[in-house]
DNA sequence: CTTGGGATGGTCT
DNA sequence: GACCATCCCAAGG
């Protein structure tokens, strides 16, 4: 496998953003392997960025936002869901973070069902708390190095790129001007 | 197909 | 004490 480098993260967020599409998102869990194919993102930056977690100050919940390119932030909300993140920022910003929206199933599709304890296809990861619970991500992966092989981990993926489509970011107030909400079909 | 409300609890002000 | 980078189901057209 040839995972993503920590130089492809240390990049404009919005430009990360884009190049997560069509990328490879691996994850094992009992010796087995779930992966699927990242198909729609979002960027949330810094200071210039209202709608991000990362918009006032470094807390306990974002502070890897605030750390090193390339590790996993994830985030608790709506009492019950986690939503999974890729830290990316260009090396002048200070945080910045890529929302892994939906991606695509590749292996271990039985696994994920089971563990969204629905067997819809269509409806298994395309969302952010539903890839999060498909592939049983949770806070216990908060900081993980996606860089390297380990139980959670970002690969090259597809050879083709396909045509971008943006869009302003789902379920926030602020900062609607940015169209930082990217996908493939 | 679209819309509206309930579930449910950590996080921040 | 209000707010959520959400999801699901039921009801209506």
């Amino acid at each position: 496998m040839s995972f993503l480098p920590r130089s492809f993260y240390a990049r404009n967020t919005v430009t990360v953003a884009k190049e997560l599409l069509g990328k490879r998102l691996v994850r094992k869990v009992n010796g087995k392997t779930m992966s699927g194919i990242i198909t729609e993102t979002e960027a949330y930056r810094h200071k210039d960025d209202p709608a991000s977690h990362a918009f006032r100050s470094k807390t306990e919940r974002n502070k890897v936002m605030f750390e090193q390119v390339g590790r996993a932030y994830i985030y608790f909300t709506y009492g019950m869901y986690f939503c999974f993140n890729v830290v990316a920022r260009n090396p002048k910003s200070k945080a910045g973070a890529v929302l892994i929206r939906s991606i695509q199933p590749e292996l271990g599709v039985d696994i994920m069902k089971k563990n969204r304890r629905k067997y819809d296809l269509k409806n298994l990861t395309n969302g952010p708390a539903k890839l999060s619970q498909a592939l049983d991500i949770t806070k216990k992966q908060y900081g993980v190095d996606l860089t390297r092989d380990s139980n959670l981990c970002i690969t090259k993926g597809l050879e083709k790129t396909r045509k971008i489509i943006a869009s302003p970011r789902v379920g926030i107030k602020s900062g609607l001007d940015n169209l930082w909400n990217f996908k493939i079909t």
